[in-house]
DNA sequence: CTTAAATACTTTTTT
DNA sequence: AGTATTTAAG
């Protein structure tokens, strides 16, 4: 293994070994380098097994490049290495362990989706009233506990009123119904492991031996339980090293502790702090302006970031007259940069502040047929035809499991009503044992005959299932089980463009479960489930594509690109909130938008517009936000409303221009035909099956979507070239 | 129990 | 504006 590609703080950061290790990185430093130059050095010149580090990243994609990178770096397997995020590591640790703490093995993940159904079912059992207990609210109440590992007994003996006092007792039936379920949510994940550890110290020792070393990127961005879960976990050989920067702290909203960071030595005791300063990423004028603004917070570690580079362009401010303009003078950047400045798309991403920003910005691109890609949003394993498909699956795997039972109990349609339903869960109260339990012999039940016939149908099919699950491959009885359910005829009788989609989500999860498969042969239906529910957005995001990528700034963090458009830059959206902030609030959007400024590489554009719409409403003036008048004003060019254009006047236009439409009927379509759907926009005809108003057109849309629709439903119009 | 219509809600960021 | 949830009619 070379190290000498490295500079001197880094080559440090590699070589030293024994005792904590706090390395302060800043942006663009080289961190990644660092870090899999650390681990392969342990492995090489220290003799550390490969299955003695344990290595913390944030997102999972992250955690696959360290993997590589390592394994590349050493040229030998190192798939014993423990690479993951705190959940994903978490639940692998508990997957072997949580028996000891009365969970089964074969437990599910709550998504906040489930965990707010539980809890909306725990209010409705308590005949709380759900205007002062909105679920929503009580969900992020006790996140926020447990997080902070307050647990309900504490606040039951600390509760000051009405709300607390019933909060502490929704939290501690929301605790129990989980453990009914044999279910753990996000944050249990992270809890357990500590219980684990508390209540069997053998189990420590265990994992204290197995993780010899142990390695946390983002270390700014944890939270109190992640904490002393290394801490315990370091405790014994105190081997840690940790990685991050104070200036890019930005998830305190859900329980991360800057102080984790700051006060590092001494909660690991006498360590050695290394900093990299020197970026390698941007330019001048871009690491400039980023400082401009960091550095106006208080309480700062004491650092600051130089570069070798070259100056570079000045950054540009585009003023826009709303949220439309403002979509529309971002393809003009986009074609600009493309076209003059041979940039592919790929390089270029457009940040903003909040999802619902994406959609003007993505109607602009659709209709001008722009490839890009958004992460975030509707995510795709939230839509309602996924957990559908996949609650079966779940239940499957876990009988107990009530909340998936209800979302499919009535889905498809099998005459279960709300009666039904609440029949069912008293009678499991009554009993103490699971729905599906209760179902599989309603004779008890006091329902219809046509009910219980359908009852058992429903109690058998998942009975069937279970006793094959551990034999057979996951993409096997996923599509059984799609047969049995007749899934495909349910959305096709609906003949509506939307069923249609839903159906080929349907179909893309299946071919996700084969992909799984096909990565590990001994893979089964609970380890995708299980991968499913701890995926992160950028862990779908394929940078190979050649698009325009559109994210929030916080699922930015960690990444690069040469071009970053910035989007809504406008008091009350970034910095995001209403007429009073706290300072806390106000700095840490200030980091937001420092990590924003540091993903760019060569060039930056900041837009913000005059007026924008929220909620569908009218346009509202606005005024700029603040952070632009951080700037120093000698690196900013002031792109005037309607001077766009001007940017560069070899900018070729006539490629989108106006294309006569000829409505068309539906059966004269050919293979090749452009035509415009209301919703995808333009696209090209790939395939037809059958033929007239009933034939299936397969259709490329911009934005790398691929589309089946029928042609009586999809009113498509011809476009004539 | 199912379907259609009315209304409420959304926009903080995510594991 | 678009979607989800609740209520009313069949």
């Amino acid at each position: 293994m070379n190290i000498d590609n490295l500079n001197k703080q880094q080559k440090e950061a590699v070589e030293l070994v024994g005792g904590p290790i706090l390395i302060f990185a800043g942006a663009g430093s080289g961190k990644t380098r660092v870090l899999t130059h650390k681990i392969a050095y342990l492995v090489q010149e220290i003799g550390l097994p490969p299955e003695n580090i344990l290595a913390v990243t944030f997102t999972n994609k992250a955690a696959d490049e360290m993997k590589q990178r390592v394994q590349k770096l050493l040229n030998m397997d190192v798939s014993s290495m423990s690479v993951g995020t705190f959940h994903s590591i978490s639940a692998r640790i508990l997957r072997r362990e949580i028996h000891a703490l009365g969970y089964d093995n074969n437990f599910v993940i709550y998504d906040q989706d489930d965990s707010k159904a539980l809890i909306k079912g725990v209010i409705r059992d308590m005949e709380l009233d759900e205007k002062t207990f909105v679920p929503k609210s009580i969900q992020g109440h006790v996140s926020k506990y447990k997080n902070q590992m307050v647990d309900y007994e504490y606040l039951n003996k600390t509760a000051t009123g009405y709300f607390d006092e019933k909060l502490s007792e929704i939290y501690m039936h929301y605790q129990r119904a989980l453990q009914g379920n044999n279910a753990l949510d996000f944050d249990d994940l992270l809890l357990k492991p500590l219980e684990l550890f508390s209540e069997h110290p053998s189990r420590l020792e265990f994992y204290q031996e197995k993780f010899k070393y142990v390695l946390v990127d983002e270390y700014q961005d944890t939270n109190r339980p992640q904490f002393e879960f290394v801490h315990a976990l370091s405790s014994k050989h105190r081997d840690i090293c940790v990685v991050g920067d104070d200036d890019q702290s930005i998830y305190s909203w859900r329980g991360a502790d800057v102080n984790n960071i700051l006060n590092f030595s001494e909660s690991f005791g006498d360590s050695n702090v290394i900093k990299l300063e020197q970026n390698y990423r941007s330019t001048q004028f871009i690491l400039d302006c980023a400082w401009s603004v960091v550095s106006r917070n208080s309480s700062r570690a004491e650092k600051k970031l130089w570069t070798e580079n070259e100056k570079g362009e000045k950054l540009s401010i585009i003023e826009c007259r709303d949220e439309r303009d403002e979509s529309w003078k971002i393809i003009k950047i986009i074609r600009n940069e493309s076209l003059n400045s041979n940039r592919s798309f790929d390089q270029i991403v457009i940040l903003y502040r909040t999802n619902a920003q994406s959609r003007a910005i993505e109607d602009a691109l659709r209709r001008e047929a722009v490839p890009y890609q958004i992460i975030g949003g509707t995510k795709f394993y939230e839509r309602k035809e996924i957990k559908d498909v996949l609650a079966y699956l779940r239940l499957i795997v876990n009988p107990n499991d009530g909340i998936s039972f209800d979302r499919i109990i009535n889905f498809p349609a099998r005459g279960i009503g709300k009666t039904s339903v609440e029949k069912i869960h008293s009678l499991a109260k009554e009993k103490d044992c699971s729905y599906l339990n209760v179902i599989s012999n309603p004779e008890g039940l006091d329902v219809g005959q046509k009910q219980k016939k359908s009852l058992k149908e429903f109690s058998d099919l998942i009975l069937k299932f279970k006793n094959s699950y551990e034999k057979l491959d996951a993409a096997t009885i996923t599509t059984d089980l799609l047969l049995d359910i007749n899934l495909k005829n349910y959305y096709e009788n609906q003949n509506t463009v939307e069923a249609q989609d839903r159906w080929s989500n349907v179909e893309e999860l299946l071919n996700s479960i084969v992909d799984f498969q096909d990565l590990k042969a001994d893979n089964n239906l609970s380890d995708f489930l299980e991968e499913v529910s701890l995926l992160t957005d950028i862990d779908r995001w394929n940078e190979a594509d050649k698009a325009v990528t559109l994210m929030t700034i916080h699922s930015a963090k960690g990444l690069e690109f040469p071009v970053v458009i910035m989007a809504g830059l406008e008091e009350g959206l970034f910095p995001l909130g209403g007429s009073s902030y706290e300072l806390e609030d106000l700095e840490e959007e200030r980091r937001l938008f420092y990590v924003a400024l540091t993903r760019a590489e060569k060039k930056v554009y900041l837009s913000h517009a005059n007026a924008r719409r929220r909620f569908g409403g009218p346009p509202m003036p606005t005024i700029q936000s603040r952070f632009l008048h951080e700037l120093p004003l000698e690196m900013l060019d002031q792109v005037e409303n309607n001077q766009v254009n001007k940017i560069k006047s070899s900018f070729n236009e006539e490629k989108i221009s106006i294309v006569p439409k000829i409505k068309s009927t539906a059966n004269e379509f050919s293979i090749g035909d452009q035509i415009e759907h209301k919703l995808f926009g333009r696209g090209k005809i790939l395939a037809i099956e059958g033929n007239g108003s009933a034939a299936k057109l397969t259709i490329q849309f911009s934005g790398n979507i691929r589309k089946k629709l029928i042609a009586k439903y999809a009113n498509l119009t011809q476009l004539k070239t």
